[in-house]
DNA sequence: TGATGTGAAGCGGTTCACAGCC
DNA sequence: GGCTGTGAACCGCTTCACATCA
């Protein structure tokens, strides 16, 4: 698989596309341009055709884009063609919201096991999905032809679930510990750290007291006109 | 307030920061160099000087940073050292999830209320968080000092609950539902977009068919040596 | 001496502008 | 004519290297 090095926000963006797509499809729409895509997000249209022709000429000069064919490279391109087995480990709040978050809205993505140390919960079901010793790891996600785990655990035993993972073979892992984790090899690692965005809201209402003080600048956002707009992704 | 255009990148590692202080402070560490914060991180230390010299200059030149000190300039900075009242849009399971999860964990968040359209639900509570209805919004968030908005409703209302909550005045709002928003005005939104986040590790599982194919750059990741390795955050 | 603070260089991502093609 | 695909310019963040100072 060749792909010379795409960055990490031109695939974000791609998933956005692609929802995009998705409705677009929905509503019977066969053709769309970079342009008016653009509008819908406010963000550049060159951005758009670039993220684009990383993967191909998927455009048609003088028309755009198709939708369904888009749609359908995109599909692929992101792995969203096959279903995805995630694990999550912790059988807390986080993790039995997560379970039931995923376990109820339609994706490519299934919770097919949840992992916790508490004897009391081992055994337990959260829904539908069984919860097991996380000592029996490596062993159920061979089994369960899992892909892909969720650290749902407190901050202090992310590192190790982290490494129990990647030794079992997983090499996708999301976590939502709030500590930055160390990944060794070629192993896909994001974390979603809640505490940070939050403090980062209260950064923000520290420093903006009726001003335009604290105004911070993202990816992703963009000023039209006079007013400022933001289109946050 | 003048702080001239704080990068967001630079708030959150000051989170990061923040977090090791009180550790160091915990174990009775009095001083601290960039040097040795930035190899608890892997990432570099004029990085950390230029973040903290934006702020003051907090540092002792031959010494270093003295951590207590540091740590209360981080609280202040970041608007901790007081309570921020945060509201929470949806008492679906993803917003009861959120209401549980910081109503146990001791931070300067707290979850003052919830919110929902569902009449079966308002004036329920989850824990001690009473539930309300969506149009009495204004009126709580202002009788109850709410500072923090939390959009946990499906996509196609986000859009919606967002307007509404600024309309109440709210100036600080994290969404999780997986849709951009476009914001008006002086406030700060934060997208929490786990469908994305997911996709991407899907794109990466996609490409990294035993190579290094799909391996991708993001901020605050760092290569030490011959062997890969990535502190995420 | 040792660590900070900071101008300058480097680098990656975004935007511009236009050539190329339907 | 209209829209894509893309080199070049631009911009902001990161890293380097060193002057500065306890």
């Amino acid at each position: 698989m060749k792909v010379e090095k795409i960055s990490e926000l031109t695939t974000n963006r791609m998933s956005i596309y692609l929802r995009c797509l998705n409705e677009l499809a929905a509503e019977g729409t066969k053709t769309v341009s970079s342009e008016s895509l653009a509008n819908r997000f406010h963000l550049n249209s060159a951005q758009i055709r670039k993220d684009l022709a990383y993967f191909g000429g998927f455009g048609v000069r003088g028309v755009g884009y198709y939708v369904e064919d888009l749609r359908e490279h995109l599909m692929k391109i992101l792995g969203l063609n096959k279903e995805h087995r995630v694990a999550i480990i912790g059988a807390g709040r986080l993790g039995t919201a997560l379970t039931d978050y995923y376990g109820f809205s339609q994706t490519n993505f299934t919770v097919a096991a949840l992992f916790d140390t508490d004897k009391e919960k081992i055994g337990q079901k959260v829904g539908a999905v069984k919860i097991f010793d996380i000592k029996d790891f490596a062993e159920v996600a061979k089994r369960d032809k899992i892909e892909v785990a969720v650290i749902a655990v407190p901050a202090q035993f992310a590192q190790g679930v982290l490494e129990q993972v990647t030794k079992a073979g997983i090499k996708a892992v999301m976590n939502f510990a709030p500590t930055p984790l160390l990944v060794q090899g070629n192993v896909k690692l994001k974390t979603v750290d809640l505490t940070i965005s939050l403090e980062s809201l209260s950064y923000f209402l520290a420093h903006s007291n009726n001003t335009n003080g604290g105004s911070v600048k993202s990816n992703l956002i963009e000023r039209r006109g006079k007013q400022l707009k933001k289109v946050e992704i």
